[in-house]
DNA sequence: TATGGTACCGAAATCGGTTTCGGCACGTTT
DNA sequence: AAACGTGCCGAAACCGATTTCGGTACCATA
């Protein structure tokens, strides 16, 4: 008895061992019966699990995971943990793991190489089943390679190696889904205004735009005005777009962040908005679309859903079922009153 | 030499036998190389390195831990992870602990008390050496325990108990620097817009602020007004507090949202910012400031400090230097074009 | 040549579990 | 009464690393 109340004391906590003492059975037996495996006996296992819950005995996974070669953690490699891209992803992974019985090792290399590499091994090291890369954008990234001992999927920005398992949002068809819906309301005159052109998400949108006014025999009007994702941008864009006389009545911004620039220039201007022109942005970032006024139409890219997605590509991996390519996750439009009034 | 080779395929990766085997030596030489033990040849050394290298070795830290009784790993369990407070506090603990070797486990409660539960067992059962326990307000939340295997460290919300060691944002100092900030500048006549009445963190900001105010021999103008943490909020308050005839001088917003809404009420009924009334926020996040027009003058709460201050405290409790106790991180005043014209 | 000292190496124990396999005890069949 | 089957339990091997401790080889000294 006094042995196993020591335990508790002796720092190491309770180990398998002192139940089965308390139990008065081998470590065999007390493994078996706390596992529910065969050939125990109702009363032993009834004894066992009594002194497993009176000593509070939490068994070390450690233990259990140098044998089955298996230790039940995913590492999530992050390269922009401060960025709001990654941390739905992040979210949606933790959810679809947390259902199992996964565990998440965070790692954030902030978008350098060298620390990328650290904590790779240190991941490695840790034994992981498998590992969740999430970029920075949705430009495609170098890929780990494939000497890696455990599978990998490749989140946000895919790997540029198209034999890896990546999952990205459809940056194209959401731009033609954004369009499709002001074509749908009548518009005619839409105009695109979005982040920098050095961003595959922005260059993407914009030919996601074009190809739905081409279909229905229209054209942007003017040039794609790339700059940054911020207010600024879009005021100063407006502005410069209405300044030059170009009659519009829809603007498709790139982010949220613009669209809400652009809002802001055309109040000033005293446009009407839906009335006179429709705005929409991207992202659909919760404090971004309900301060708007009007509340703002957008487009949600499913963050949650990549995040779910890659985790359990990774979870089927891991099982033997692995599969290769790029998976794109579609978009949903969200429609509120900065296109349709009262919505 | 084919052993070595095998162990590759052998799915199960390299061990340290297989190093050792593929350079002739014992597993405890090799081990004893590896680590810079005394008493190996240095010849032996560079052999074993080579075979290390050769193999791409990586020791399992499973192994080593369940030895050394620790994992170099802590759990890091957040009941918001949604929410913008966790995430610069994650980061800030990632970034402390990354420096050295600890990696962190992520899992999120999302406020449920009976997942909290679930990973709380699920972190004990992997050994981690201490616990960061992230919470949704500044709120204080009930204690994990003292019962632990491991130090606890509780970041943001405190513990109840304050026997427990926790480090959160000062927000009454956070409310006096910022109203000190506005009388600073002249500004007499200040009202208050924040919050709900149930957040510790909107009482405790108004606390300071009237606490800055009656140093100053001054009263905020009329009651605090207590709402929701929305733009809404703050143009529907700003609204009202002008329409009810209040004469004011600055407007100090009970966060940054709240802040962009009464910047936004202000510029409806065209009075002037910063001239006319200055207004500042808290949290200072730059979607939101930087966006704001004129940009806005914010309180940070230094969460990332937060984070680190909570990484520290843990590492340094596992080395068994513990410290009771609640920690308060200051703030820093920002300031920006919404309170000094052209800053 | 015998002895002492030193440098280096390896067998074995260890950590905390899981699993295999051998064995004991008891009951049933012929 | 002997042979057999079955249910239950425990000794021991194992996973991959670390560490202790005993031993060997070699050189220097008496």
């Amino acid at each position: 008895m006094s042995t196993a109340e020591d335990a508790v004391t002796r720092r190491r906590g309770v180990t398998l061992r002192d139940v089965a003492r308390a139990a008065g059975v081998s470590v065999a037996t007390a493994s078996k019966a706390l596992n529910g495996r065969d050939n125990v006996h109702p009363d032993t296992r009834r004894r066992v699990v009594e002194a497993s819950e009176r000593l509070s005995f939490t068994p070390n996974s450690l233990a259990r995971a140098i044998l089955a070669g298996q230790t039940g953690t995913v590492g999530l490699l992050t390269n922009d943990l401060e960025g709001r891209f990654s941390l739905p992803i992040l979210m949606g992974a933790e959810d679809a793991f947390g259902a199992g019985q996964m565990s998440v090792l965070l790692c954030d290399a902030r978008e350098d190489a060298i620390r990328e590499q650290y904590h790779l091994k240190a991941l490695l090291g840790r034994r992981v089943d498998g590992l969740i890369v999430v970029g920075s954008s949705t430009d495609p990234r170098p890929s780990l390679g494939h000497a890696l001992p455990v599978p990998a999927v490749y989140a946000y920005a895919p790997s540029a190696d198209d034999t890896d398992a990546s999952v990205v949002p459809d940056n194209v068809n959401a731009g033609t889904q954004a369009t499709q819906h002001l074509l749908s309301l009548g518009r005619t005159r839409v105009a695109h205004i979005t982040g920098p052109s050095t961003y595959a998400a922005a260059r993407e949108r914009a030919t996601g735009a074009q190809k739905a006014m081409l279909d229905a025999n229209l054209e942007l009007v003017g040039p794609v005005r790339h700059g940054s994702w911020t207010e600024t941008w879009g005021r100063a864009a407006t502005n410069s777009l209405l300044g030059s006389g170009a009659e519009v009545d829809a603007i498709l911004a790139g982010s949220d962040q613009i669209a809400r620039g652009v809002l802001d220039a055309l109040r000033d201007r005293g446009v009407a908005v839906p009335d006179d022109v429709a705005v929409m942005g991207f992202d659909n970032w919760d404090p971004m679309v309900d301060g708007a006024q009007p509340m703002l139409t957008s487009v949600d890219m499913n963050f949650k859903t990549i995040g779910r997605r890659a985790a359990q590509r990774l979870v089927d991996a891991i099982a033997g079922r692995s599969t290769a390519g790029v998976e794109q996750v579609e978009c949903t439009v969200v429609v509120r009153g900065s296109t349709v009034k009262g919505a």
